[in-house]
DNA sequence: GCCTATCTTGACTGCATGGTCCAAAACATC
DNA sequence: GATGTTTTGGACCATGCAGTCAAGATAGGC
């Protein structure tokens, strides 16, 4: 499926005898390309000319292969997500302990927040740029915090019947609230806030898993 | 200070003896519509056209009163910051409670990420799209950010100081966390997040506060 | 080696952009 | 009413934008 979200070249989608020559360049590598650019830049502030350059393949090769600009964002959220949802499935899956949660805040805010120029999660930006101006492209966002608060909800669940969380607590509003708090971060982090700083905003979110 | 951030015309700044025309338009108004604009659409997602048309004034008139498409920018955001700081008074000065954080917040969720179709923070969503692209601005916003953090923090050592909360936490990681949490909902609420679920995240938040 | 489908290249289009310029109208003072 | 400055509206500019087109290059099957 992620090796899939690209049109395949015609000689490939539909086998003739006759062949035409090969594409020289890999369509995933250009995606990820792509998906670098705007996540620095956000998809408004993105132009063909920086993608062209970025991606370093022709202007006819990237409409051919991924059709108009909306188009190809739209296959680099996909992207995005797919590769997001290997790194949670690592951090996550399977798990039950409050730690667990921890380490994917600490990921997040090391990885995404900090350590890459790219300054927030692609998703977040995209919420706050496209926002609601672009039904479809919202709905993609939504689906993704979605997948991000199931994900924390399940290892809640595990950590509560592990006896790490008391039981009664609403852990579907505990969810919500840490995809919150840790997407929240990106704005903050944008804002200029430091690391010691975001550091202490995720340590106050978080606490509210201690009894 | 808030009445003075645009350009005065020259023959009120430095008074002849022989008066022009007078201005035929309110600058503080045309202002007003600008951070409208800019608040619906975004620096970048915002044009000439559509300030010339919104506030309804001539081309020449809004590069002579405010400058440039960014020098406008900026002033609209000194505006917003002095329009949110008179109801951060309202709603925070000389409070000592943790009730008044919760109206905050509250007020905070209702107009500005809900009522209104502007979706979410100016100063929020300035910080992801303008972000470290310009450093201006960034420090506009962080400014920005730090003033509500200060007025948060002061609130929450009243509380302390009145024994709402126990001695010894610290207010200001606290005070961070809710800055976070609270400008968090706007991306929240521009992904799709109904307004209960906004309301569970905000919360969740604030459970911290309890003992 | 031919044929043909596809890829690549670069020129091209129409449009919207931010920004400037200028002539004419408007107005407060004399 | 004359004066002289300022506002105004529209024409204008170069630039960058997303997107298209046509022609040449290149490959594999026959």
């Amino acid at each position: 499926m992620v090796q899939n979200i690209y049109v395949q070249p015609a000689c490939y989608r539909r086998p003739r005898f006759i062949m035409a020559r090969t594409k020289e360049f890999d369509p995933d590598e250009a995606l990820d390309r792509a998906l670098d650019i705007f996540w620095r830049r956000g998809y408004e502030g993105t132009s063909l000319r920086d993608l062209l350059e970025g991606m370093d393949i022709s202007r006819q090769s990237l409409y051919d292969t991924f059709g108009d600009k909306r188009s190809l964002f739209l296959k680099v959220l996909a992207r995005y997500e797919a590769l997001a949802m290997e790194g949670l499935v690592q951090l996550l899956e399977g798990r039950n302990t409050v730690a667990a949660i921890r380490g994917f805040a600490e990921y997040f805010l090391h990885e995404v927040v900090l350590d890459s120029d790219r300054g927030s999660c692609l998703m977040a930006s995209t919420a706050i740029e496209v926002g609601r101006a672009d039904l479809e492209i919202q709905a993609v966002v939504k689906t993704y915090f979605g997948r991000i608060e199931t994900a924390i909800h399940a290892v809640l669940a595990g950590a509560m019947e592990a006896g790490q969380i008391d039981a009664g607590r609403d852990l579907r509003a505990i969810a919500r609230h840490l995809v919150n708090a840790i997407y929240g971060l990106g704005i903050m982090g944008r804002a200029g806030s430091s690391r010691p700083v975001l550091r202490q905003m995720l340590n106050v979110a978080l606490s509210v898993l201690e009894r």
